[in-house]
DNA sequence: ACATCTATGTTAGAGATACTAACATTCCTT
DNA sequence: AAGGAATGTTAGTATCTCTAACATAGATGT
């Protein structure tokens, strides 16, 4: 179908409604976000989403895990990369979380307030959840390779995972300015990563 | 002025209007908050509070202003009640932050979303930030007392605030069951601060 | 081919909301 | 005590969410 043509049915009105919500969430916000808006630049009636969505906040959670799968296939291509068991793998991922998060700010709100809690309840939980265990992954491959097999992988993933998220959520919240002027996010981000890392590895070798 | 009479003036509106608007979301979330029901609550018509707030926005960063000011107090609180110096004092600001920020969800979005960022740029930079700067100060003291001064304790508050900001966030989004169904989160934040600390500390003893 | 069923549009409208304008009452200053 | 400033009220506009009833087009079975 042609998109000059204007035919009686749209032909794939859910997704044409889902890019028009992201597009109008990254363009003012996701607060004073309205169905009838993303309706009018899918160009159809008020009405015709309700025939693929339930209500507004269904619609939201859709482009929420949009921006999840977004996150997950944007750290499989960093992570990938990188040499395979590198700290530097564990440091790409994130880094382009820290990316992903502030240059996709708007998404932040879906993907981690109201809306963004609910989205992990649905039976879609496997592709939202996908980008953590692309850090699990690469960070057992890094302790394989240092010879470290009693580390709790999983434990140290959710570790690494509330850093680099507090780091992002505290770049995207336009805080930092106020406290650090010239604060480079991603070099803390990668900063601390190293410390704490070496803290885990010190333990490690302690406790023989 | 009684409770029970009723008065043309209210007499303290704006107080009663941020009162009733936390508590509707606690209630029910801040997505689906309405001014008119917060009126309603106050016992006013749904026109008078815009003589108090200019929009529902100035409403809502109202309220993220209380949740700054509730949060910088407590820290102060649980702060005082440990040794000055200890790393026990950093660690209780950290679980007290988690603690916060779980209990009062619904804050959160206010707090750290799209309102919350614009909560910083006001003029009451200083109150809502108060809770930073006790994180500051304890911080110095630890460093302090462990004779090292050369650290760059604003750096390294940072880093420690977006750790424990990480696995508060993650803990209230209510993602972490489906990953790890026995998480401790304060547990495992302290472990993670522990080990931070520890390889920060070691950094710095091996640069002489 | 053809009829019919189902999916997916449309218009109309109820009920609620944000916010404004015009008016009313009370407080506060002088 | 008078009058202006502050803070309420009612009424109204424009908009929004979502539903109901109806229209059209694709899909399916014979």
């Amino acid at each position: 179908m042609s998109a000059a043509v204007k035919t009686y049915h749209h032909g794939d009105l859910r997704n044409a409604m889902i890019v028009a919500a992201a597009e109008l969430i990254e363009e003012s916000g996701s607060l004073g976000f309205s169905m009838a808006d993303a309706a009018r630049r899918a160009g159809v009636s008020t009405a015709a989403p309700y025939r693929h969505f339930r209500d507004k906040e269904a619609l939201l959670d859709a482009v929420a895990q949009l921006g999840f799968f977004g996150l997950s296939e944007s750290a499989r291509r960093v992570r990938d990369a990188e040499a395979e068991g590198s700290i530097e793998a564990i440091i790409a991922i994130g880094k382009n979380y820290i990316s992903y998060v502030t240059t996709k700010a708007a998404f932040y709100d879906l993907m981690w307030g109201d809306i963004g809690a609910r989205a992990f309840e649905a039976e879609s939980f496997d592709r939202k959840a996908a980008g953590f265990y692309v850090l699990v992954d690469t960070v057992r491959a890094y302790f394989k390779a240092q010879a470290l097999s009693q580390v709790n992988v999983l434990d140290l993933s959710i570790k690494l995972w509330a850093m680099v998220h507090g780091f992002s959520a505290i770049a995207m919240s336009g805080k930092l300015p106020h406290f650090h002027p010239d604060a480079d996010v991603p070099a803390m981000m990668e900063a601390a990563t190293r410390s704490f890392m070496r803290g885990v590895i010190a333990e490690q070798r302690n406790s023989h």
